[in-house]
DNA sequence: GCGGTAAATTGGTTCAACCAGTTTGGTTCT
DNA sequence: AGAACCAAACTGGTTGAACCAATTTACCGC
């Protein structure tokens, strides 16, 4: 179930290039022809990837007349956050906080309608993942994936595909540094305890403890990662 | 501001074609070159609306090997959901159940954040999009785009970027929805009327009274949808 | 200056190649 | 008959030259 999202290298310059430079919103940016020159690619290949920031609102193509940057902290897509964490770019505290602000609210949602709606099939593989999570604790493997994976089959118990997709483009965003997270094996030993306690919650449906739990657990690792922010903030 | 999403032709085709054919998940779909050939296009072309597709989590392209068919319900991106209404696509009461549920936990959040921080200048915008629309509606003409616009303001006066980026998906997604709703002089009177109540509750920070007002507007829309659906069905 | 035309530039599209791997089919040898 | 092998076909990835239609720019003649 690999799930790598191998950014186009084309893409992985282009972004690049255009925060570089601050381009305004709506303003024009070279030529397919030009950027094509510029990084050393045939037009086609170009416009592969015009066509894939156009899918995500980053840019709008006008025929005839050129090609131009949207308003992306309003227009663009969610998706952005993906491939801007995938190329590395710098995140800031106030960018951590709307995330963290952002993944509470959809995983507090989908915590509440989970025990609401959770099926005996949704309890069997949020516990498949909980087993296999022990295992690898002592193997002492990392638990990142397992992580991922509970949060998303959370999502799932929800019932909401727009829940589940959401917090999927999270999931890819946030790899590398869930990576980082779960090298210390302080940080997976108490993940996975929080982890079984919310499952213990929603498989009784007792919404208010899964909650509780849920709200603690999302707490410690915004934290986590914005001491991991303001620390590379001041290397 | 036309903000309209004019899908592209060969999108348009594809799409419907993968949904009659009917690929389950993970499975292989024709190749570039027999999809250009059926579809009547060049290869670059195919390529560019495949380039779409995978950055949106609909497909996955393995070199030397196939293009292949993502888990839609679980991996896609909520901007599918745009593509697919753009598209005219069938919207099922369950859907119309997920979007509702999904809408309302941006949108209360949404007005949460924004009784606590929205600013003069938030302020003002929302009641100019206000004034707008009474002149509007005196003159005869669609609050549709006022309405939109009206709901992304409050996104935006909740000071998340993430809140106003997934409601800007939700827009486009339902613009022509929303255009049939503002057909009806009795929803468009209704519609401001809820939206000044909005307006005034954010203004004097009295979060209840604000969600109470949301809540109810958007179980009106919700229910309003939810009969077209169903009407359409047994037509 | 003014008007008008011609050239350059824009995105949109097509085509014919080539590459480097994978899969497939058949053929040959044991 | 069965196993090993090889060549052809097919896959996505990429290139470059060409054409279109519409817009913008530049220049020339008045």
């Amino acid at each position: 179930m690999s799930f790598i999202l191998e950014t186009s290298p084309i893409l992985s310059r282009i972004l690049p290039f255009l925060r570089e430079k601050r381009y305004a919103a709506g303003e024009r940016i070279p030529s397919e022809r030009a950027l094509a020159d510029r990084f050393q690619v045939s037009r086609g290949i170009l416009r592969e990837a015009l066509s894939a920031l156009e899918a995500m609102r980053v840019i709008e193509r006008r025929p005839q007349s050129g090609i131009y940057l949207r308003d992306l902290k309003t227009e663009a897509s969610l998706d952005m956050l993906v491939l801007e964490a995938s190329l590395g770019m710098p995140v800031s505290p106030t960018e951590v906080n709307e995330l963290n602000e952002f993944r509470s609210m959809l995983e507090l949602q989908a915590v509440r309608l989970a025990c609401q709606r959770r099926t005996s099939r949704d309890l069997d593989r949020i516990q498949q993942i909980l087993l296999t999570s022990q295992q690898r604790l002592k193997a002492g493997e990392s638990l990142a994936e397992q992580d991922a994976q509970f949060h998303l089959a959370l999502c799932a118990a929800s019932g909401n595909q727009l829940i589940l997709r959401s917090a999927h483009s999270f999931w890819l965003a946030s790899q590398e540094r869930r990576q980082k997270y779960f090298q210390h094996p302080l940080n997976s030993k108490r993940s996975l305890r929080q982890h079984q306690a919310l499952c213990d919650a929603i498989a009784q449906q007792d919404e208010d403890l899964a909650l509780k739990v849920m709200e603690k657990h999302l707490g410690q690792v915004h934290r986590y990662w914005l001491t991991q922010v303001q620390g590379a903030a001041h290397e």
